[in-house]
RNA sequence: GCGUCGUUACUCAAGUGGUCUACGAGGGCAGACUGUAAAUCUGCUGACUUCGGUCUUCGUUGGUUCGAAUCCAACACGGCGCA
């Protein structure tokens, strides 16, 4: 029995995008479709009810913190991670393998998933093997990464294997395979190494999955890595997508990984997404700002996960809109009594005004999380729902000329 | 009335002769955030500025000193104690 089943509906003419079903155990997803982070098991600030309310259809959650706190087998004593959280519907993890990045290379330099034009300095190649004197909280092996844990220092070691029977406790439909998420700061030496790794891990985690009888229930995604290199993404693509077990087993789908310049992203998608089989899912990992969505669904994505409108509704009132970010802290909004967009059906644009919930953001009261979170949320994940159905309809173009006619991103 | 302590920027609050436009916190203003080390982080917050500086401020006034938020005197205001 298959844990996955993907079905494409429609395809944008003379592109690589299309709109699919993903069916899992708990649920379908319809394709192209935002997942929201909810790291360890929790949407911050939403509840389930209210995530299904804003369009939500699957969340992903996160291996490396989740075995931290509260421990895997403390998930899968409660009754597996669906239970614990109440969500019923499809559940993803990641493998840990961006901690790899977070903390590790990138660890304490300010280095992010996306790097700017404007940070030349973290653009030079800073090292091609793994010591250059910085202290960090991850180390890479050629087994695995050892981690320290950023909540009390204790020592842990995780490989492909480990990451996957962590995963199996915790009991995501969609899984995903231990890779190692590289800066963009280094060099093409260091990113072939890296490579190297992703790949051998990537193989490990697929025939320690496909060994197990969870295999039935839950599916396996690869990840595609390679950097900003064009022959390495596409040899990565190539490789991901051909590797099987001794059985004959493959991947259920696909993610594509890696920290970018923001302006390799586009470039690395499409090169993986020309090379990878058109019958399987594929999943952008930690992207999601609205150009980048456009982006990659039209370069054949099905789906993006990013932390993006939670984070930015929570941490700096940083809320979309039709017309681009507004930063609702600002003064001109103090005596706005408009909704944060007046044409938006979210729950905060229903009820709340500008001006109420930038007071609560000052009086740093929960519910102005909460609310900016929601509308966030509805904003992104309606926006790519808007592309599914433009995709259907076959207006895929006219649709997005419509949003960036108004939206700019400053 | 006498005694005593206090008065520092929007607020609270350090500072008791030069390194003071003056620590720190809050507040305010702005910015950042892309598989969550994140309800976080960064910058600015006396005025003017060609961004190198220039000028003005520590209750008020006067004084001592090369030099005062810091020492002295008087005054104003406030707290406490005694009448």
């Amino acid at each position: 029995m298959k844990p996955l089943n993907f079905k494409i509906e429609k395809k944008i003419p003379n592109a690589l995008g299309r709109a699919g079903v993903i069916s899992t155990p708990h649920g379908d997803i319809l394709t192209p479709a935002f997942v929201p982070v909810g790291t360890k098991g929790a949407m911050k600030g939403v509840t389930p009810e209210t995530l299904l309310e804003v369009g939500a259809q699957v969340v992903l959650s996160n291996t490396y913190h989740l075995y931290l706190q509260p421990g895997d087998e403390l998930v899968r004593n409660a009754g597996g991670l669906h239970k614990m959280m109440h969500w019923d519907g499809p559940i993803m993890t990641d493998s840990g393998g961006f901690q790899v990045f977070s903390l590790g290379a990138a660890y304490g330099k300010g280095i992010s998933k996306i790097l700017h034009p404007a940070d030349p300095s973290l653009q030079i190649p800073e090292r091609s093997s793994a010591d250059d004197g910085v202290a960090r909280l991850a180390t890479i092996g050629a087994d695995g990464v050892s981690f320290r844990s950023h909540i009390d220092g204790s020592l842990h070691y995780f490989t492909p294997e480990k990451s996957i029977e962590i995963q199996h406790n915790l009991g995501a439909d969609i899984i995903f395979a231990f890779d190692e998420c590289t800066s963009p700061t280094e060099d093409r030496r260091y990113q072939e190494e890296a490579l190297g790794r992703t790949h051998a891990w990537a193989k490990r985690s697929l025939d320690y999955h496909k060994s197990k009888p969870n295999h039935e229930k839950q599916a396996l995604f690869g990840i595609v890595q390679g950097g900003r290199d064009e022959e390495l993404r596409r040899k990565s693509a190539q490789e991901i997508a051909k590797m099987t077990t001794f059985a004959g087993e493959e991947f259920d789908g696909f993610g594509i990984g890696g920290s970018f310049d923001k302006d390799d992203l586009h470039s690395a998608v499409r090169w993986v997404n020309e090379e990878l089989p058109e019958d399987k899912p594929r999943h952008l990992l930690g992207i999601g700002e609205p150009e980048d969505l456009f982006m990659g669904v039209e370069n054949g994505v099905d789906l993006f996960d990013c932390v993006a409108p939670t984070r930015n509704a929570r941490s700096g009132a940083s809320l979309y809109t039709k017309f681009g970010r507004m930063n609702l802290l600002n003064q001109e909004y103090r005596s706005d009594f408009t909704p944060i967009e007046s044409d938006c059906g979210c729950y905060a644009c229903k009820y709340y005004t500008r001006a109420y919930i930038a007071h609560l953001f000052r009086a740093k009261e929960m519910l102005a999380g909460m609310l900016a979170s929601i509308h966030n949320l509805y904003f992104i994940t309606h926006l790519v729902s808007g592309m599914r159905e433009a995709i259907l309809a076959g207006t895929f173009a006219e649709y997005k000329a419509e949003f960036f006619k108004t939206y700019s991103r400053k």
